[in-house]
RNA sequence: CGCGGUGUGGAGCAGCUAGGUAGCUCGUCGGGCUCAUAACCCGAAGGUCGUUGGUUCAAAUCCAGCCGCCGCAACCA
């Protein structure tokens, strides 16, 4: 009989800085998930690794002076560290620049394109010089021009490949409405909406632009481009077209791959289309969650609210941070991680629930009978339900498990822990611990408890697999106790079964003084972020500026002084302001990206700098007659250099 | 009229597909217990189920409109 198997990837994770919270979500889900597996008797299959390639790392490590390969070979470190820390089970680590990788990737571009899904771009005249970069006609503004930086693109400057994906835009649409690929399944209809209903566009599968990437074997010069690199590391860790691994046969199609919600879009349209290019069979599922949202704000380094890994681990430990992040994950919606949820729900499920359970379970036996049970047995009435209540979980996790539903899993494995609590107060041990000649009844409640304890714990060992041997020893159930088998079953440990009282497995956490001090980190954190970011402002000299210009193009370009009369928000857009301006030459309107930052009537009445020659554009149906000067800030935002208000409106600047 | 989701006691959620006593976790208050990590157990308070209208004997649940929030797409000249 042919084992049965079970492969479940994380994404490969860009390496461009170093491993965060969300980055230990997906992963954190899918090693309980490949534990639980492994537990049930899969031969499973548990992939991560890291996408090495692309322009950003290039920058990165020209930024810090050392080659891309150096850069990434630091920061794979660090992840590798946190995986170790977070006793993660990945059975392979695949890095997009193992050579493996990168014979594989070469191969399946070669095929594809010799299939002729893959075919060499002759668009004429997409090609933007100064942004190095391609735009397909839908992005190019209303003049055929770069949309960024709204200049005329160039012909045939830069050629690249393409792969044809519309011809599997049915066949993905039936896989994404029509199947259970996708989990959870509400987000099929915004796809298919989106993306297959208005067309599918061949996506771009090369480059020339930046070296750091897989050459094509073919064609000099052009590198493998993110989606057919990265993608294909699901099947390249196989084997597949390449000579390293023999997995290809015994694990495809994947079972889970599992993906934050940002790239769901590649991991439900593109990496489908690549696999039905090569011939190959489709992975089962596709699990997508949400993000983890710090006190309702979306995790970002710039907002210095990224709570470190390692730091909280070293507080809490480790599985206490798994147990939060999983239960607290519900495929498709985001996860709050305010400091107080996780330190709330540590404390009440952990600590008082499961924590304690152990504690006085063991403590009685050790107390009552010198932590030995006595073989006599008196049941009462009250058993029965509790035993069966306790019987009944492990198929009711696994029914959850088998949907993915990690969250609803942990809810029914407390919901036993609570039952079992339940449990001592109705037999009242320490009662019967008086009387003498209740010893047989006291020995049974004692057992009947470590049995619940021994089941949890089985039950729990996927999710938290650090602190769970260490149960495991205090109630003195072997590693064949706790096997999945013996998790629905009763009377697994001996009768005279000894006991160890040891630590405090989760120790209660004082949560006002904790979230002071949490609070003070992250504090630390942002002032960090802060001077960084001056740190960065100092080295200007070395960002590279722009290639040189004459003052002759200087000259062209006309920059006067204009005062805000008017101001509203451009209907149905999220980022466009319309502004109408009092230019000393008869006025005129001009639209500007800043509503997001800026209110209208914060702008009323103000002097700015006006880009006046710029070629008139229509935005969102808006004509738009110029540009006004505005900066980035290091958040993401947006500044508006305002003129003082005694220069006159129409002055020019030079 | 771009597309989709969501709005339920203080907080976070379930219930809605197949209408019929509004449920769970945390928090609050009261009680009990003492084996245990000031943990555990019981009880109580607290909700016009966003809003308006419709279908029905009956609507959180079905239908229509409106409002709010979130996401995707578009839009940073």
């Amino acid at each position: 009989m042919a084992e049965k198997t079970f492969y479940i990837t994380t994404p490969i994770y860009y390496p461009s800085g170093n491993p965060h919270i969300g980055h230990c979500y997906t992963t954190v889900a899918c090693d309980s998930i490949a534990r639980y597996k492994r537990m049930q008797g899969y031969d499973v299959k548990f992939l991560t690794g890291t996408d090495e390639h692309g322009l950003k790392i290039e920058q990165k490590a020209h930024e810090n002076g050392v080659t891309p390969k150096e850069y990434v070979d630091g920061i794979v470190k660090t992840f590798k560290d946190l995986w170790q820390y977070m006793n993660i089970s990945y059975d392979q680590f695949i890095r997009t620049t193992d050579e493996y990788h990168v014979e594989s990737v070469q191969k399946i571009f070669k095929e594809l394109y010799d299939k002729g899904h893959i075919y060499k771009g002759e668009y004429s005249g997409k090609y933007c010089t100064p942004c190095e970069s391609f735009w397909t006609d839908s992005q190019l503004d209303e003049n055929g021009c770069c949309p960024e930086c709204h200049r005329p693109v160039t012909l045939e400057k830069e050629e690249a490949y393409f792969f044809k994906i519309s011809p599997f835009a049915d066949r993905i649409e039936k896989l994404l409405t029509e199947t259970d690929y996708l989990r959870p399944k509400t987000r099929a209809t915004e796809l298919v909406n989106n993306f297959i209903k208005v067309g599918l566009e061949d996506v771009c599968v090369s480059r020339t632009t930046f070296k750091w990437g897989i050459p094509v074997t073919f064609d000099e010069g052009h590198v493998v481009y993110v989606w057919i690199d990265a993608l294909s590391n699901y099947i390249s860790a196989l084997g597949y077209k390449n000579g390293s691994f023999d997995d290809f046969e015994k694990y495809w199609p994947a079972d889970v791959h599992m993906v934050a919600k940002d790239i769901m879009r590649f991991h439900a349209i593109i990496w489908p289309a690549m696999l039905m290019a090569l011939d190959l069979p489709l992975p089962k599922h596709l699990a997508v969650h949400g993000w983890i949202t710090f006190n309702g704000e979306k995790m970002s380094k710039s907002l210095g609210n990224v709570v470190d890994p390692f730091v909280l681990g070293e507080r809490y430990g480790c599985d206490a941070i798994r147990y939060h992040i999983l239960r607290e994950m519900a495929l498709g919606s985001d996860s709050s991680f305010s400091n107080e949820i996780m330190i709330n729900r540590i404390n009440s499920d952990l600590a008082n629930g499961f924590g304690n359970l152990v504690s006085r379970t063991v403590a009685m036996a050790e107390k009552y009978f010198g932590g030995t049970l006595p073989t006599d047995r008196e049941t009462a009435e009250t058993d029965a339900e509790f035993i069966e209540t306790v019987l009944r979980t492990a198929a009711d996790v696994d029914m959850e498990m088998e949907e993915t539903r990690i969250k609803n899993a942990l809810e029914i494995i407390f919901r036993t822990v609570d039952r079992a609590n339940k449990y001592i107060d109705e037999t009242e041990p320490w009662k019967l611990g008086k009387n003498p000649e209740k010893s047989a009844r006291l020995a049974t409640v004692l057992y009947n408890l470590l049995e619940a304890v021994r089941i949890i714990s089985g039950l729990l060992s996927p999710f938290m697999p650090t602190v769970m041997p260490e149960v495991w020893k205090q109630i003195g159930a072997t590693a064949d106790d706790v096997k999945y088998e013996n998790l629905s079953r009763f009377d697994v440990l001996p009768k005279d079964v000894t006991v160890q009282r040891g630590g405090i497995l989760f120790p209660r956490i004082d949560v006002e003084k904790e979230i002071e001090e949490l609070n003070s980190i992250i504090k630390l954190n942002m002032e960090k972020a802060q001077s960084a970011l001056s740190e960065s402002e100092k080295t200007t000299e070395k960002i590279e500026l722009a290639p040189e210009i004459t003052i002759d193009d200087f000259a062209k370009i006309e920059i006067r002084v204009a005062k805000v009369l008017e101001c509203e928000k451009v209907k149905k857009s999220d980022k466009l302001l319309c502004l109408q301006l009092d230019d000393g030459m008869g006025g005129r309107q001009v639209v500007s990206g800043i509503a997001k930052y800026y209110k209208p009537e914060e702008l009323v009445g103000r002097k700015i700098q006006l880009i006046a020659n710029l070629k008139p554009v229509k935005l969102r149906g808006v004509e738009s007659n110029g540009m006004i000067c505005a900066c980035d800030t290091a958040d993401g935002g947006c500044r508006v250099i305002f003129v003082d208000d005694d220069i006159p409106v129409g002055s020019k600047i030079r």
